[in-house]
DNA sequence: TCTTTTCCTGACCGTATGGTCAGGATGAAG
DNA sequence: CTTCATCCTGACCATACGGTCAGGAAAAGA
């Protein structure tokens, strides 16, 4: 009971409530969008007042965009799997279940993406243009590479990364359909690998590399 | 000139606005969402004063509900496809023809459905309930029985099913982030046959039917 | 022509929202 | 203990939004 009642310090203060606010901003952007989602029920998920929230964030629009950033940032990371693979095989699978483990882990993260993807990016086209522009290239290289060397079929590398976001996203943007067409219930741990292995023995077959 | 001043039928007149109004809602919801799309917005893009909507649609939800029901009329209606093919290379084939191109003739469509989804199906849940169930458990059937006539191989109908709706409306509701991987052109029309061709390929190697 | 029904719209209203601010509370520094 | 910087928040404000309505315009019907 000690450790509750310490005074926290500054810094602790600081990121304490910014997580508190981060994560609730997230999961309100992610079921309300951005002009569905107000400070207020941000600032009652968070349990802070909603000024506040514009203490640590100047405007709404300056939160939404950490959120975003934060997740553009777990993308990346999970990005970095389908390097150091001698094939697609150990690449690709790879990536597939980063992915598909991001799309269980943070399914309104993913949301909030595909939304402002699909509202045009207005936030973060910089990013689409610089950062998310050089890995695509960067991995279709390294795709090409793998046909050259005929370790698997001659498709289009862009299409093929393409395919993987939209499949491995899928069961999170579209989590709710999948879950109203699974009787209403959230997928198990065992229906979760049942996806992740059909993904893919598909995906992997479909590119001819098994 | 004696046709445009023609004065209008009562009939016409509520055909064309309701048009009119619903084609700008699309476009509206598509691109703010629904929180962040006004009626005003919508008043302005369809050339009326904002009174008039509420004349023809009594609340912005009734507006809202119209349009995602269009939508989801057009997606039943090319969901046919799939039937009558004497086996996967047919129907597959053929359903993602059809839903490619209405990823390239609805964009709007697609970005408001998939909103609508994300966002916990709020309006359209009991068609979630009903006529997608009904369909997807007749088609995940009708996959069954290929694969049990040794068409196909053997894969879940169900993540085939997702795989299908995910990469088909990807090119729609990524459609920005596609168009700025492609140097911020649109796709063109030899661009579009080779995606679509790459998703063909792809997908039905990938399942074992080619 | 006269009446009825439908269509149209400027002006208006109550509410909710993003954002501000003054002043108090609390931890840090000396 | 005193001073300072940071943290906190109830009350407030201007704006924008969804929705209403009275009354005029125009088509349909008789």
């Amino acid at each position: 009971m000690s450790d509750a009642a310490r005074p926290l310090r500054r810094i602790e203060i600081r990121q304490q409530n910014e997580t508190l606010i981060l994560q609730a901003a997230e999961k309100i952007f992610a079921e309300a969008g951005f002009g569905g989602a107000t400070m207020q029920l941000i600032a009652d998920m968070a349990g802070l007042p909603k000024a506040n929230l514009h203490y640590y964030f100047p405007t709404k629009e300056a939160l939404y965009r950490r959120v975003v950033q934060n997740i553009f940032e777990i993308w990346l990371h999970a990005a970095g799997s389908m390097d150091r693979a001698p094939g697609p095989v150990e690449g690709i699978g790879a990536y597939i279940d980063a992915k598909m483990e991001i799309s269980r882990r943070h399914p309104d993260g993913s949301k909030v993406w595909a939304s402002e993807v699909m509202h045009g990016a207005p936030v973060i086209q910089d990013y689409l243009e610089t950062t998310l522009r050089d890995w695509t290239t960067g991995r279709a290289a390294l795709i090409q590479r793998w046909i050259d060397e005929g370790k698997m079929a001659k498709v289009d590398p862009e299409h093929l990364l393409y395919m993987l976001w939209a499949t491995t996203q899928h069961y999170a943007d579209f989590g709710h359909q999948i879950e109203t067409l699974n009787g209403g219930a959230p997928l198990t741990d065992a229906q979760w690998r049942a996806a992740k292995d059909s993904v893919k023995t598909m995906i992997l077959r479909g590119i001819g590399a098994i």
